[in-house]
DNA sequence: CTACGCTTTTGCAGCGCTGCAAAACACAGC
DNA sequence: GCTGTGTTTTGCAGCGCTGCAAAAGCGTAG
C-alpha cells in the first residue's frame, strides 16, 4: 500500500511552498495564473486528493451535518432525508444519519453537551419525545435547527408548517362534506406530544368555527403515528356503539392503517367512513382508496433547514432563532370524496 | 468560546503523561488500577471528551462507513438503512448516507479511485446501473460489500437473496392458483439490469418446470421499480386484447402501482388479476388488498453486510470475496388468494 | 535610487491524537 | 547484588492540513 500523495509532494514537484498549493486547491484569490497553472499540472500528474481528515482537524470542523430523526422507515422522514441530503451536498456538506427510535434518552444525548461533537458541525433535529429540559441542557455551541412542532426559544431555528391551521383545514373539509361524527386519531396528551396537541387544537377549532362541539370521546390517542397504531385505534372506534362517519388521522400512515381496518370490516371508504391523513407520502397517492391529506412542502422544509443551519454554522455570532412556517395545502383524494372525484 | 479540554490537560491534572491518559481512555490493558482511577477522576473533573477528528487523523481512519443506495424514499432501502445504522452503531461506526439517483456516473464516482476517500473506511453499496467496467476501475484498497444482484468477482463480498429461486417460487405460486396468463413487470434487458434479468429467468423456469411456455409478450420492462412505473406497465397490459390474469411484479412498489391501475379500471384483485410483489415492505402489509410477496430477510442482509465490511476494514490482507445468500420466503396475502385467507 | 503600498508567496507552528520504541519499574531467581 | 523477564509508563514524532504573520516581489511615486 503506497503512501497517499500529500500537499508537500505536489509542492515539491511544482517548485512552490506547500502553502501555495493549499491556496490553489482551495481557490484562494491572490495567486498568479502562472503558479496556479503550474500547481494544477502537478496536482493532476500526481493524482493528488486532499485529505479530508487532516483538513477537518486543522480547521476544527468536520464538513458534516447530522440529521436526527425518530424513525427512518417512516416514509415521511425518508422523503425528507432525501431532500436534506441533496441540499447539503449542494453546499459541500455530508449528512450523517441517526435514528433515535423516539427514545428521549437517546435524543437528549445527541444534543447534550459534549456528545459526539466534532463529528458534525450542526444538527437538524426532528424530536419526538424531547422536553423543554433537554433543550435547556443542550450544548449551547451546537448549531441547531429543529423540525416539527416545538417552538423556538430563540436559540435555534424551527421549521414546520402551521399545525393548528392545517388541522383546522383538514377537519373543516370533513365537516364540509356533511359528516356528523368526526373522530381524530393521534392525540398525545402528554409533555412530549406537542405536535399532536396542536393538531387536536385545530380539530376542535374547526368544530367551534361551525358552532359545533367536537366529540371529545372520539379523540383517540396513539403512541406512534404508524400503520399498526392507526389500525388498532380505528378498531376501537368501530367497536363503539355509535361509530364515527369520518376520521382525521394525524399522519398518512395512521390513515392507511385506519382504512385497512375499515375495509377489513366490510365497510366502505369514504361512504361509511371518510378518512383524511397528514404528510402526503407517496403511499397515499397509490393506495386504494387514495388518501386525502395535508401536504407540507417537504422540499421547502429541507432546503430551508439546511440553509439556516449552514448560516448558523458559518457565523461567529449566531443569528436569532427564527420561527419558519413552511407552506402546506390540502390535497383531496378518494378517501374523502370517493372515486368519482379523481377521474 | 473557551478551548476544548485536551488529553494533555487531563494528563497534567492527573500527573501522568498524555499517552497514559490515551491508554486509559481507550481501555488499554496494561494500566494499574491506581493510575486508571486517577486518570478517570481527572477526566470527569475536566469533562474531557476525545476529539474524534484528531483521532481519525492520527489513525488514518474515519470510523465511518458509507451506505450508498439509489433511492432513499424507496421503503425497501429505508428499512434496510435502518438496520444498517443499528448494526454499525453497535460496532462504534457511524453511517454516512448517499443516494445516487441511479446515476451510473455518480455510482462510479463513489467507489472510483480517490473519490471522497478517507471520509469513510468502507462502503456498502447497492448499485443500480453499475457495469463491470466501473467495478474494475474501482479503488482496490476500498473495502466494499455489494448488496443486490451483482455477483462477486472475488474482491468484494456480495449479499443478496437467490433471485432466480425466489422468482421461480413467486411464479409457481401464481401458476399453482390455476392462472393461465401470467405477466411479469420489471424486466430490464440491458447491461445494468442484472437483478431484473435474474427474476425474469426464475419466471421462465417456473413455467418450464410445469411444461409451459412463459408468455414472452407479457413480460414488460420498467426503468425503475416504483409505483408510477408499475401503474403504467399495468395499464399497458390491461389495454391488450388478451390481458393477463396474474402478474409477478419485481418489487412491492410496482405491485402497488399495478393494483392501483387494476382497481381504477373497475377490476378486482385477485379475482380478475392476481398480483404478487417482491421485497415485503410495510406498505404491502396494510394496503388494500394486502400484497403477497417475496420477503428477503433484511435484518440478516444488513447485519451480515456490516459484519463483513468491518472484517474487511479490520484486516490487513482482505479476506476472499464471499457470495452470501440471505434467506427469503414467500408470504401469501390477499392480492393472490383474496380476503378469506387472512382471517 | 529609495520609499511605499500592494499583491503574492513562504515558513512555521500546531490542530489533538496515536504508533513506536525506549525507559522505568517491579519482581523473581541465581 | 546482579541479571533477566514482564509489566507499566513515557517521550517524541508525525498524521496532512490550515492560520497567522512575516517575507519577498513588484510597480509606481518621489
Amino acid at each position: 500500500m503506497r503512501r497517499e500523495v500529500t500537499l508537500r509532494d505536489v509542492a515539491e514537484l511544482a517548485g512552490v511552498s506547500s502553502r501555495t498549493v493549499s491556496n490553489v486547491v482551495n481557490g484562494y484569490a491572490n495567486v498568479t495564473e502562472r503558479t496556479k497553472a503550474r500547481v494544477q499540472r502537478a496536482v493532476e500528474e500526481l493524482g493528488y486528493r486532499p485529505n479530508v481528515l487532516a483538513r477537518n482537524l486543522a480547521q476544527g470542523r468536520s464538513g458534516q451535518i447530522a440529521l436526527v430523526v425518530p424513525y427512518l422507515d417512516t416514509p415521511y422522514f425518508a422523503e425528507l432525508l432525501q431532500s436534506v441530503i441533496r441540499a447539503a451536498r449542494n453546499s459541500g456538506y455530508n449528512v450523517l444519519i441517526d435514528q433515535t427510535d423516539g427514545d428521549p434518552e437517546h435524543e437528549r444525548g445527541f444534543i447534550a453537551h459534549g456528545s459526539r461533537r466534532l463529528l458534525f458541525d450542526g444538527v437538524i433535529f426532528s424530536p419526538l419525545g424531547l422536553d423543554q429540559q433537554a433543550l435547556a441542557d443542550r450544548d449551547p455551541a451546537l448549531p441547531l435547527v429543529i423540525l416539527g412542532e416545538r417552538a423556538s426559544d430563540g436559540t435555534f431555528d424551527h421549521v414546520g408548517i402551521d399545525d393548528v391551521a392545517a388541522s383546522r383545514q383538514a377537519t373543516e373539509h370533513l365537516l364540509g362534506l356533511g359528516r356528523q361524527r368526526v373522530a381524530a386519531i393521534g392525540d398525545q396528551p402528554y409533555a412530549t406530544g406537542e405536535a399532536a396537541q396542536l393538531r387536536t387544537r385545530g380539530f376542535r377549532e374547526a368544530h367551534a368555527a361551525r358552532g359545533l362541539a367536537a366529540h371529545e370521546d372520539l379523540i383517540i390517542g396513539t403512541p406512534r403515528f404508524n400503520r399498526p397504531d392507526g389500525a388498532r385505534a380505528m378498531a376501537h372506534l368501530l367497536d363503539r356503539e355509535d361509530p364515527p362517519d369520518a376520521v382525521f388521522c394525524y399522519s398518512d400512515l395512521v390513515a392507511l392503517g385506519a382504512i385497512h381496518t375499515i375495509l377489513a370490516r366490510g365497510l366502505r371508504v369514504p361512504e361509511d367512513v371518510a378518512v383524511i391523513g397528514y404528510d402526503d407520502i407517496e403511499d397515499g397517492r397509490y393506495s386504494n382508496p387514495t388518501v386525502t391529506t395535508i401536504s407540507p412542502d417537504k422540499e421547502w422544509i429541507a432546503t430551508t433547514a439546511v440553509e439556516r443551519l449552514l448560516l448558523r454554522i458559518g457565523s461567529g455570532t449566531p443569528p436569532p432563532g427564527l420561527e419558519l412556517r413552511a407552506p402546506h395545502r390540502l390535497i383531496v383524494r378518494e378517501s374523502t370524496t370517493g372515486r368519482a372525484s379523481t377521474r
